[in-house]
DNA sequence: GTCTATATTTCGATAGAC
DNA sequence: GTCTATCGAAATATAGAC
């Protein structure tokens, strides 16, 4: 008896990780209306129903997949308390934000088609933990520009930077390629672009040597 | 008979006007697949039919709209041309950029859509138009390089990062907004954060004085 | 050129046999 | 837990009167 549950529950899980990966990738691909059970039902290899066996409704799916994606972003985020160097702290969110961009391309692009479209599905997350999350590393780097570590710049427009900048890689991947003749980066563009962004962000923090 | 003529092909212009303004808000919102004829028949005060009467197809109004966004893009792009002075062409170029996001933000995120989406439907503009433009630019900046205006960076992930920064305020204003207490930013906000994103970019920018 | 009514297709969701 | 068949609700597109 107790057997039985752990293997229905084995195979419950199993099925709802296939489901959402492969939801994961149509959503990126097509957005919310965009995307059909259908096809995420042919990208998973199920019958449509099996879907909506695990998942009763698309809305609760996608609310699945974009709270799985966010869990990732705040996970990589931490990566900002390491250390109290700025240089070594930036450095290191860049790389993880650029290497969530590479690993994770259709996690970033769901998130990205939810805000452009008004998040109506995950308002809650941006009006709680990412306007907690942001207010905290705010206050991080005012500290670093109140202790002349950085120049006096305000510290939002820096973090939209960084945001921006890194997710351009995976949201606008498809255009990158295009640019790229068709080719995805190689580890060596990639390592390239991640310390071009690095590098320019953090020649323009460092105060003045004059001042 | 001429009149007639000129009058109905007044009426036409007028009201492909309107239906492409009302598409463009629509489409940014919704995206291609959750926008419905029916939306943008009612955000155009028009009874749906007359939409279909001058747009054959869902599809073809959709290239038309992001055909006009794609044309202010490339019109802004020029201002680049206007100075040899790498600090003056960029900062005019960020400065148009900030002020495309402002203005014209359902533009941005109709683009923004469509490319996430794996451009399905304005992939020729990429390999065409951008393509060229993107080359261009990237001699320019090379040239600047070569002459010692600016550091030695790979130029193309310079304009990624002036492309991505920008037009962040666009498409992500909602997670903007939702951030500064749910309010659109102010003119002095635009103006700072323009300022800040040229000032950090640039000064990453310039030669080292030592070197 | 405008607009009501409708044909046709597609999709989310479920029933019910295995 | 799996899967076929199907319902009911949209949505695109068009026919045809004005």
């Amino acid at each position: 008896m107790g057997n039985l549950k752990v293997a229905k529950a084995h195979i419950r899980a199993e099925n709802e990780r296939i489901i959402l990966d492969a939801a994961e990738a149509i959503f990126a691909r097509h957005g919310f209306r965009g995307s059909t059970m259908q096809m995420i039902a042919d990208q998973a290899n199920l019958p449509k129903a099996n879907v909506h066996y695990y998942f009763a409704s698309k809305k609760e799916l996608y609310r699945r997949v974009v709270e799985q994606i966010f869990g990732i972003w705040l996970q990589a985020a931490n990566s900002f308390e390491q250390s109290d160097n700025p240089a070594e702290a930036l450095r290191r969110y860049i790389e993880q934000k650029m290497e969530i961009s590479r690993l994770r391309k259709n996690g970033s692009k769901v998130w990205a088609n939810e805000v452009i479209n008004g998040a109506p599905i995950i308002q809650d997350f941006l009006e709680n933990q990412l306007t907690e999350w942001t207010d905290g590393r705010i206050e991080m780097i005012q500290k670093w520009i109140d202790d002349k570590k950085i120049r006096p710049i305000n510290p939002r427009w820096l973090l939209y930077m960084i945001w921006a900048t890194t997710q351009h890689y995976a949201d606008f991947t498809h255009q990158v390629e295009t640019l790229n003749a068709a080719e995805p980066l190689s580890k060596e563009q990639w390592e390239d672009a991640t310390e071009t962004v690095f590098q320019i962000i953090w020649a323009g923090l460092v105060p003045k040597s004059g001042t």
